[in-house]
Order: structure tokens, then sequence, then C-alpha cells
DNA sequence: TAACGGATTTAGACACAACTAAACTTAGTT
DNA sequence: AACTAAGTTTAGTTGTGTCTAAATCCGTTA
């Protein structure tokens, strides 16, 4: 009954068909991601499709239906509140909590997952920016630029961070550049497209894997404590 | 790599070689027990048996070895914790902590367990008086005695709660006699065996389901709060 | 438009974990 | 000692999820 790998292959379609909402989720991507062969990734494209999870025609892609879009939700959900509880309740660090996020996403009753929710007091955001869904799948996106594009003299602050850019998160910690943080775009380079910020006092010089894997939102809500 | 039937199975085992120290543990009990077949016990057995997790004799019943008792203990040991953190920090009824956790054994991190074993300051029992093995699997039994077995007169504390026989649970948390509650013991007819308790000022007549269910420890330690 | 090459699918295999039905063992009873 | 009934194992089937190797498809390039 469990349904262990359907749960991750549908959430990495969902979180691929996010990243790149133009063209239909390939075979290759997703066994990329999940890292099993194409062969494998094409049976269980059958399955999921025979059970009107996803909509599949040969050598096109996949899409998820409404049903597959729900299921998927749910495991996203399960997945950053988990994370959430992890890093604030745990103190686990942020690097590991996808990984230990990954294991624990399948096997956590809703009932678990609602009160978890109400002893964080409704986090929007996983550890690392992402959105959680609500119980009933709803999402709320908010507006956030790339640091790589934001105009030198602007005062950001971080709203989210590329969880599977290698090494990324024990950097962007180290700098002190976590969700939340107020920084100020100082210079950008034109030519190496060098991004320099200035955070917590200290300045850093970021090259574009790093820009291109951060995004800020205004630093404008005078709301916030 | 996972190994979630697995792990159930040697759980299974334990607990009913636990239960019944004497005799081996039978095709039979397992299988019902699981909740599977007993053919498909005796599958899961070969399989077991090929790995050296336990020692499987044809029509003889098996016993977990060295390797298997330690994988066995790691599932009982993330089980009762995981219910320790259900009632404890997520306030979720006892009738329904074994249940989930049962589902969720499989899936926690052993770096996890730990977090949460000192988030809760090192608990000796699950919330149903079973006692929680350490991270080396060691585990210390505490003397317990019978409720159907203490003398009128005596006054002891409720230390185990059998979680397996069907509505005991919500039944013994109404009555106030759950692991920790002071009683004592009016009366015991010796006929039909039931067994007349005081406890929190009100008396109860407990029959033999109920009595021989309950396990207690004297009441006597003065160190206790 | 024909061929090439990368992506995808098919074909065939395997391990796990469950089932039903049939055969077998064992222990207790005539 | 033979019989029988309960318990157990075997035999054969199914569905999931993975693999490798061999076909096939399709967009681009010649
Ligand atoms: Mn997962
Ligand atoms: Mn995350
Ligand atoms: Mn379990
Ligand atoms: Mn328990």
């Amino acid at each position: 009954m469990g349904g262990l790998a359907r749960e991750d292959y549908l959430a990495d379609i969902y979180r691929l068909q996010a990243e790149h909402p133009e063209d239909p989720v390939s075979t290759g991507s997703v066994a990329v991601r999940r890292g099993v062969t194409a062969a494998s990734a094409t049976a269980m494209f059958k399955r999921l499709a025979r059970d009107e999870l996803i909509v599949y025609r040969n050598y096109s892609g996949v899409s998820l239906t409404q049903a597959g879009e729900e299921l998927a939700l749910g495991v996203v959900r399960r997945h950053r509140l988990v994370e959430r509880f992890l890093a604030d309740v745990l103190h686990i660090p942020w690097q590991q909590v996808d990984a230990y996020a990954d294991q624990m996403e399948h096997a956590l009753p809703d009932d678990v997952v609602d009160r978890m929710e109400a002893l964080l007091e409704n986090p929007y955001t996983c550890p690392h920016g992402y959105p959680i869904p609500d119980k009933h799948g709803r999402l709320t996106q908010p507006e956030l630029m790339l640091l790589r594009d934001v105009p030198p003299g602007l005062a950001v602050r971080v709203a989210r961070v590329n969880e599977r850019v290698e090494g990324l998160l024990a950097y962007v910690a180290e700098l002190g550049l976590m969700p939340g943080s107020l920084i100020r775009v100082t210079r950008r380079n034109n030519v190496d497209l060098n991004v320099t910020v200035e955070a917590g006092g200290r300045e850093h010089i970021l090259g574009l894997r790093v820009s291109e894997a951060i995004w800020v939102e205004r630093a404008s809500s005078p709301d916030e404590a």
C-alpha cells in the first residue's frame, strides 16, 4: 500500500516542472534526478500513467494530473515541514535536513505532520526558503529575484538558497547569507559576472554559480519584528 | 536498500520471544502478528536466515542471531522513542502512538533518533511502560509484577500496560491507571478473579482480561519528586 | 532526404514480498 | 502402530521496482 518510490517520482516530477515551467518533464531528467536508469523511469511512468497520476505519451515526457499533483504536493509539504522540524526543534544543521527529510517524508501520518506544523507555528518556508504547501496543497509563491540580477546599491533580504548545489549550504551559512539575512549589493562585474555583497559588516565577492543559486526579496517590509 | 518488511519481522520475532522466553518463535505466531499468511512468513524466514539474521530449521520456528537481535533492538528503540516523542511533544493520545510509530520507525535516521532522545531527556520507557533500548541496544528490565498477582492491601505503581489489548488503553486512561499512577489493591475475588483497586480516590473492579495486561512495581521509592 | 546520434522505449531478467492451493510433517489420539 | 488434524512448507502466480542490452524514435546535420 505504501508506494515509496511512487511518491519520490511524483515529487521529483513536480519539482522539475516547477524549475522549468516551460517544457514537459523528460524521462532523462527524472532518471538523473532519481538516480535510476531511463528504462526504470519509463517503467514507472507506465505504472503512474495507468493509475492516472501522470499523463504520459511515448517520447514526449510526462506531466502530473490533478490527482498526481495533489499527491506530489503532499510529499513536498511533508518534506519541507519535516526539514523545518529537524532544523528548528532538533537543531540539525541545514546541510543535512534535506537528506533526512527525503527518508522521513514517506512515513509521516497526516496527523503527525499537522501537529508538527502547529508546533512550529505554521512556517511559510523550509529552512532553505522553499514554500510549504498548506494542508490542502495550497501554496503562495512570493515574488523573488535572483541575486545575480540585483542592481548595485539595492538592499535585499535573502529568501531562498538552492539546496541542491554541492557545498553551497555550508558556504552560505559560513558567509552569513542564510534566508532572512539582510544584505546589500555593492558591485556587479560585467565581465566575470561576480557580485559583491555586504552582509553583517563584511564584504563577499560571489561567483555566478553562487549568485544564481540565491533568491532575494526587497528588504522593505517594516512590519518585520 | 530499505528493508521495510524485514525490520518489522525482526522486531516482531524479538517481541514474541520476549513474551514467551521459553519456546521458539513459530511460523504461525509471526504470521498472525504480522497479519500475513504462514506461507509468507516462511518465505521471509528463508531470506532472513540466508542473511544470517535468524536461525531457521524447518518446522521448528526461528530465533534471532546476534546480528538479528541488534537490528531488532534498533527497531524497538526507534519505535518506543518515537512513541514518547509523539505523546510528549506532539501530545498525541497514547492509543494512537503505537500505530504511528509502526509507520515511522523504519524511516528515522539514527542521528534524528539520538537527538529526539536528548530532547526527551533520556526516557526509560515508552508511554505504555516498555523499556527503551539505549543507543547500543542495552536494555534494563525492572522487576515487575502482574496486577493480577498483587496481594490485597498492597500499594503499587502502574508500570506498564499491554498496548496490544483491544480497547485497553482508552479504558485505562479513563480510569486513571496510566503508568506512574499510584494504586492500592483492596480486594481479590478468588472465584471470578476480579481485582478491586483504589486509584485517585475512586474504586474500580477489574476483570482478569485487564488485570493480566497491567504490570506494577512496588510503590516504595521515596526519591520520586 | 538520408543518415547519424542521443534520448527513449522494449525485452528479458532479477530480488522482494505478498497471495492461494496443494503437499508435507509432526504430535497427539485412537 | 496407524490415523488424523493442525501447523508448516512448497509450488506457482502476481505486482513493484530495479537492472542491462537491444531496438526504436526523432531532431539535427550532411
Ligand atoms: Mn523521499
Ligand atoms: Mn528544503
Ligand atoms: Mn513497522
Ligand atoms: Mn509503546
